[in-house]
Order: structure tokens, then sequence, then C-alpha cells
RNA sequence: GCGGUCGUGGCGGAAUCGGCAGACGCGCUACUUUGAGGUGGUAGUGGGACAUCCCGUGGGGGUUCAAGUCCCCCCGACCGCACCA
């Protein structure tokens, strides 16, 4: 019999979708398993190989939980708004709504057409209006927390299409469409203040189990540093405070620097000797990225302010003040003191123009490079600190300045607020109406949703304003306070919103009262296991952290961490080792593969091209050898035989193999668990012949990898019901350890041989074996022993002199 | 620049705790089957004048009876960097 995977393929996909085989039970006293992929982006270009690997990944967990008894939700949905859905829609004249909707049924006849065990019933999209209301209902739980402010931000903008541009849209600084210039424009923006939950979602990582280099990516992103701020008095009669981390070097600060944009150049603008000088460094930094002007590398730019200078507060020396891109205005308070002697890039800058550098830590060679050790350094020319550890010195210094109320010890974040606005059409609306009296007023919550206007242009404004902003049927609206004539806000939400609580939303899909019941919720939270990319770790997973950590404040959920466990899959590359994408021409499309090969084959592959964790290069030639894997799979059939029972030559194999499956599915090394099946499948076709119990098992383990094939060959066994709904096999520890074992048997650490021991042999025993071997006589022959070392079932080492 | 990851045959990759490097698969070679095609099977396959010896996990040092694995230095590649998702 041929195996016809598409014939197959299409017959079980048709049986699973009418069953509803894959319908997570509303059954609240069940044990349950919530596994979690991140639910795509449905862009033009149809599903990509790298989607069916997390994918597959974690459908083999969901088929494993169900066999194991487990009632599993497994959901998936569309992540659907967003910037490429709105420039296709504007540049085809389609609208939004309809590039969303023919993107959506392509990804899911793909989706489908692999047989991923979703429960469809529960599909989400985030542009749904019964979705959105939702989106928008937390945006205003935050603005009425004081979560959701308006701040003025810097945002790029063309200057040839006068239009606000996303950072991926400027290329080399120009804009990506038109090559017109980019400036960094100001704009009042709707932030989130998620730097608030910095500590927390520091904190609370210690209770999830997150793979490791995830913790430490977002522990890096959020950026904790403890250090002080400083006021220093200037000669202008004010008082500039900047932070640092480094208060024990406060005596080796020669020179201050504040960043381009600091309010202060405008405070002090009558006082200025060189104004025509810093407007065009200002104008220059506009031009430039935090990204580009922050790089080590680049030569070290600025200009003095002349006319007004810094006083030093330990000393009361004046030093003066220069405006430089490489300090940031939005982190710390956009000021620093600059130690050239103890930091790289002051060091640069003080080399460049010529200012003194003083050595306060001892240790280094301050005439080549800043000494920025802090371990083992001494102060130096630091008054009262002299002769203190770094360590020392830092809390005395900082002691002495809250003393003289010149400072304090502060905490600062590298994290910055969430930028939430969207000068863009495709987007959740924000429920926001702006009254001349009553200010910011957040819409009724009984007016969610506040849908997206019907449009025919998405184009922004001249002035760089939302589309919604030329519609005055939307934007024009009375106040819900006080009833006099008000604005809607114009912006748009970021994509991050809608996906950074989808999660909840699988959990009671069509709730149309709330976000989902709360009795739903506390059953399915936390998600079990949520896989994705590396690339969501800092964004993505720490913005939906951080709104399930609001809601679990404001009791909407009851678990404070949205997520147990977390694991990323790596990137799969084109076949020549690089980055699949259009323009490199190495993209591999999933329908051809599944077209000419099977959607099982196709899943066994990418579950077998490589550590699940790291990037792999697509190989063409190496699907074949997954094909044959289930051809031979297939044609046990003809050599079937009765027995319920092991073949004594094949007891302990079996059971080694369902151990070794069993974890490693767990352990996500899906790669080493196919590897060990197909091990196993060799050692079945060395006998010529397979029993039916044997066969039973071996597909049940390979069903969750390619649940069709194993589908159909337990209907052909006889069975009656769905292999997918059948129970995991299970091994017996006492059966997968052999009578013997094969020991290697080195001298001086050199392999000389191998012997055959009974497992548990005592130490003398196997050596005195391993020395009446022939060949081990022969080399320790005339030699003295020295030591001799027995590591049982592993390795026999004879050290001689 | 900051942060993260990685370097093993011709290729993808294996190698719980430091214990036989190269599992499993691709490719290749020889034979064989079917007859023809890109099918199936058997055997071989890290390198070296290749029968028991020597060398081999990016390079150099070190620790150890024993190092792909641990430590130090160097070289190289990849990914992310807040308005792509």
């Amino acid at each position: 019999m041929k195996y016809d995977f598409s014939e197959i393929e299409k017959k079980w996909q048709q049986i699973w979708d009418e069953q509803k085989a894959f319908a997570a039970e509303n059954d609240f006293t069940k044990p349950k398993y919530y596994a979690l992929v991140e639910f795509p982006y449905p862009s033009g270009q149809g599903l990509h190989v790298g989607h069916p690997r997390s994918y597959t990944a974690l459908d083999i967990v969901a088929r494993k939980r169900r066999l194991e008894g487990y009632n599993v939700l497994y959901p998936m949905g569309w992540d659907a708004f967003g910037l490429p859905t709105e420039n296709y829609a504007i540049k085809n004249k389609i609208h939004p709504e309809i590039v969303t909707r023919q993107n959506v049924a392509r990804f899911k006849q793909q989706l489908k057409s692999l047989g991923l065990s979703f429960d469809w019933d529960r599909e989400i999209n985030t542009t749904d209006p019964e979705y959105y209301k939702w989106t928008q209902w937390i945006f205003l739980q935050l603005f009425k927390k004081g979560l959701a402010y308006k701040k003025e931000m810097s945002v790029n903008w063309c200057t040839s299409c006068k239009v606000v541009l996303a950072n991926e849209e400027v290329v080399n600084g120009v804009c990506e469409r038109c090559g017109g210039e980019v400036v960094h424009k100001v704009k009042s923006q709707w932030m989130l203040k998620i730097t608030e939950y910095a500590q927390r979602l520091i904190d609370d990582l210690n209770d999830v189990n997150y793979i490791e280099r995830v913790k430490t990516s977002q522990k890096n992103w959020i950026g904790r540093s403890t250090g002080a701020e400083v006021d220093f008095d200037t000669t202008a009669g004010d008082k500039l405070t900047i932070y640092t981390t480094r208060p024990d070097t406060l005596f080796g600060a020669t020179y201050m620097v504040i960043s381009p944009e600091h309010p202060y150049i405008e405070k002090w603008a009558d006082k200025l000797e060189n104004p025509e000088e810093i407007k065009a460094y200002q104008a220059e930094a506009a031009k430039k990225s935090d990204f580009e002007r922050t790089e080590l590398a680049k030569e070290k730019t600025g200009v003095e302010l002349k006319g007004v200078c810094g006083i030093n507060p330990v000393n009361g020396k004046e030093i003066p003040i220069f405006i430089s891109d490489y300090v940031l205005v939005s982190y710390g308070t956009g000021a620093i003191m600059a130690v050239p002697g103890h930091d790289t890039r002051d060091y640069e800058f003080a080399k460049k123009f010529g200012l003194p550098i003083v050595e306060v830590v001892q240790g280094g060679d301050i005439t080549k490079e800043a000494f920025t050790d802090c371990e083992t350094g001494v102060m130096v020319n630091s008054g009262m600190l002299d002769g203190m550890t770094v360590e020392e010195a830092k809390k005395a210094i900082v002691s002495w300045l809250e003393k003289e109320g010149k400072g304090h010890p502060k905490v600062n974040f590298k994290l910055r607020d969430w930028v939430f606005s969207r000068q863009r059409y495709w987007g959740e609306p924000i429920p926001i109406v702006y009254c001349e009296k009553c200010g910011y007023v957040p819409l009724p919550e009984s007016e969610l949703p506040l849908r997206l206007p019907e449009v025919d242009s998405y184009e922004p404004t001249e002035d760089g304003e939302s589309p919604l902003a030329a519609i005055d049927s939307f934007v024009n609206t009375t106040c819900p306070h006080c009833g006099g004539p008000a604005k809607r806000e114009t912006d748009t939400m970021p994509q991050w919103a809608g996906s950074s609580w989808y999660f909840m939303r699988y959990c009671d899909p069509h709730n149309q009262n709330e976000l989902a019941s709360k009795e739903a919720l506390d059953y399915w939270l936390p998600v079990d296991w949520y896989n994705g990319g590396m690339e969501h770790t800092t964004l993505h997973l720490l913005y939906s952290r951080f709104w399930h950590k609001f809601l679990y404040d404001i009791g909407v959920v009851s678990c404070k961490e949205p997520y147990a466990k977390r694991t990323s899959h790596g990137m799969i590359l084109g076949e020549n080792g690089e980055k699949m994408s259009k323009s490199r021409g190495n993209v591999v499309n999933p329908d051809d593969i599944i077209r000419e090969y099977g959607a099982d084959t196709m899943r066994l592959y990418e579950m077998f091209i490589g550590d699940f964790e790291k990037s792999a290069p697509w190989s063409t030639s190496s699907i074949k050898g997954c094909k044959r894997f289930l051809e031979k799979v297939w044609g046990l059939q003809d050599c079937l035989t009765e027995g319920d029972a092991y073949r004594p030559e094949l007891e302990t194999v079996f059971h080694r193999t369902i151990k070794k499956v069993s974890e490693d599915i767990e352990s996500m090394k899906f790669n080493t668990a196919i590897a060990a099946m197909m091990a196993l499948l060799n050692d079945i076709t060395d006998t010529g012949t397979i029993n039916r119990r044997e066969y039973t098992d071996f597909i049940t383990l390979l069903n969750p990898f390619a649940p069709h094939i194993t589908e159909e060959i337990y209907h052909q066994l006889g069975n009656s019901g769905l292999l997918a709904k059948a129970a995991w096999v299970r091994y017996d520890p006492a059966k997968c350890v052999e009578d013997t074992v094969e020991v290697a048997v080195q001298v001086n650490g050199k392999l000389r041989g191998k012997i055959n021991l009974a497992t548990g042999v005592s130490k003398e025993a196997a050596i005195a074996v391993a020395k009446a071997d022939a060949k081990i006589a022969g080399v320790l022959n005339g030699k003295i022993i020295v030591k001799e070392i027995y590591v049982p079932g592993k390795i026999i080492n004879i050290v001689v002199k």
C-alpha cells in the first residue's frame, strides 16, 4: 500500500474539524494545560517557514498533554493591526479591513494544512471591535489610575512626505520611501508608565520559569542602576541636577555635559555667548537616532555653553558645561558630571577638547586610558574620601551630599515609558475626548467600542496628525463630563496594545460583558508554556507582563505573572545561511513543501532541523530523510504480526526510547527525540517484523510529531476512536537498563580497549577484568600503576609511569 | 556602542555531572534489486601511504587521571536595540 499523504492528511484534518477534536472543554474541575504560541501578524506574504517551527513544537506539547489526560487550551488568533497592512491599503486603495480579511483567510488555510491542533472556536482578531473594545477598556483603566499621560516626545519626521515615520522607515537617516531628510520633531504623545512597574518586573522574574537568556535580556533592558542625583550650582544662579552611578568620583569631575535637548539651554538663552553655534549643534543632533548618538566608536562632538559654568559642590571649582549628543535627555536627568579619568566616553571627550583629566581612583594609568574598574581602586585627590575603597567612598559621599542638601541616593532604570500614540489609521482609537474646560476626559465604558470610522483615505494629514484628524464627524463630539463641545483624540494605539492581553481573551473569547469571566481566567491562567521569538523578549513580553500586573492590581486576574514558562525558538534561515527575505531571494514557501512532501514530513523536518533554540539553515535535501522515515513507518503495515508484548530483543530499546522521547519533548529537544525514534525504527526493521503492541506504541509515540499518518495507521489497525484521544505510552525505569555495559578502558587517558561488564560490578572487579584483557595487559607490561579510576558504566582509566 | 547568542566531518547537527567525539539524518563511494529516470536494499564513510599508531571540536595558554564541556587571552560569525511585528 502506498503512503498517500495528501489523501490521508485531508481526511484526518476534516475529521478533527467535524468532531471538534481539539476544543478545550469548559469543565473547570479537570487538570488544565494552557499552551501558547505568539499569534502571527497576518502579512501579505503568507506564512513563513519560521512560523511552523514554534507552532509545531507547542502542538507536540499540547498533543502529548491531551494524551496524558489534561484539558488542553491551545488557541490561535491574529495580531492584525499594523503598519504594513495600512501601507498596502494606501498603495492599492483597498480598505485595511479587507486586506486583513484576505490575509487572515490565507494564513488560516495554511495553518490548517499543517494539522496543528488549535481550538479554532476560540480564534480571535485584534482588529475585531468586539476584541478591541476590551483593549480600549484596559486603556481607560490605566488612564483612571494615572498610568496613561501626555508628554512631549520627539518623533521621526520626514520633511518631504510630511509624515511621522516609524524607526524602520528611516534608513541611514533618510526616509525609506522618498529619500527625504528625516528630523526629530516634538509632538505631544500618549505615554504609559511602565517605569512605575520596573522594580516589580525585575523582582517577579524570580517566580517564573523563563529560559535564562530571556530573564537576562529583560533585566538588562530594564537596566536598574543605583547611584545618586547631585545638584551643581551654576554661575547662572540656579541648580543643575545630574545623575551618576559613580558619586565616589565627584572630585574628578572637571566639566559637565547636558543633552542638546536639555531645557536649561532655553532657560539660559540670554547668558549664552555662542547661541548660533549651539543652535547649529542642536539641529545636527536632531537628525541622529539615539543609537547613532551613543555609538562609542564614533568621534565625540560637542559645543561649550559659553557664559555659564557649573560649580563642583565638593570643592567649589567652576567647571565648563558642554552640550553633546552622547548624553540622552531620556536617561537620568539628561545631564552628567564628566569624570574623564574614570569614564571611557568622558575620557575621549576630554582628550578631544583638551579638558583636564584628574585621577581620583588609583590603580590604572590615566595617561593612557580611563580607569573604570571599581573593585580594586583606592581613592586619591578626593579630600575626605582619600584612602577609601570605591565602595566605601560611594556611601560616604552620598551621606555627605544628603547632609549638605546637595544630593541624594537614586535608583535609575534604563527602561523608558511606553510611547503609546501612533499617527496612523489602522490601530485601536484611543478612547479619550479633549474638552477645553475639563481637559482629557475618558469615554464612558458604555460607549465602547469606539469604532474606527469608515474613510476613503488613510493618508496622514499635512501636519503629521493621524488620518482620523481629517474626519470632522469623528473628531467633533461632546464632552462626556460637561456636555460642551469637545474633540476626540485622533491618535491610535500601537500594535503592541492588542497583543498585551490576548492570552486572556482566549480563556473566554465570546464574552460580551467582560474581557473574560473571572472563573475562566482563574482556571486557565497563568499560561503554562509560552513559546515565542527572542525578538519579542524586551517589548511584547515586557509590555504584556506590565499589563497583566496592572490587571492583577485592579483585581481582573488573580495571578501576578501571565506566563509560568517562557521558551524561545531559533530562526529558520535560508539555504545560504542568511535570514530569509524576498530581497535575498531565499524564501521557502511552506505550501510548496506540504504539497510535495506532506504536512507530517514538514512538521518532522522542522523539528529535526537542529537544536530548537538555535537558528538553523533550511535544507531541501534533508527533508528527504524525514519523508523516508515516515514511509518506512507506513511500510511496517506489511510485516505486522500479532502479539501484545514487546519481543525480548526490543524490550529495553522500547522502554528507553519512550523515556527519551517523553523527556526530550519536555526539554524542547525535539531533534534528539526524532533521532531516537529513527534509531528504534532501525532496530525494528532489523528484525523483519513488528507486532501489534509494538506498532501501536510506536505510532502513539510518533503521534504528536506526525499526527496524520499515525492516526491513519491506528485506524488501519482496526481501532475505532482517535489516536489523538488515546493514552500516552509509559515506560518502566527498571527495564531501561541492560544487564551488561560496554566500558572504555584508557591508559594514561588514551583509549586502549573496551570490555563488557555486568552492570553494578565493584571497582576492584571492573579493574581486574580490564587488566586481564590481553591488549591492556600488553600496554601495562613493565609499567608502574600510579592511579586507577573507574566511573561505573562509562570508563576505566589506569595511570602508569 | 549597549545587550544577547554561537563557533564540532563535505553538510544539518549529537555528546545529563568533565568520562569512548561525530548519535540521527543528508550527501558521497562500492555492490545489489527493480529494470530503466531522482526507487528499494546491503556495506563503508573525521583526517593521515588508513590492521592495534598518530592527529583532530575557531586560535593560543592553563586546571585535571581525563576537556567540545571548566578558567584566562585572542579571532570570527549572527541577532536585538524601544514607531516593523
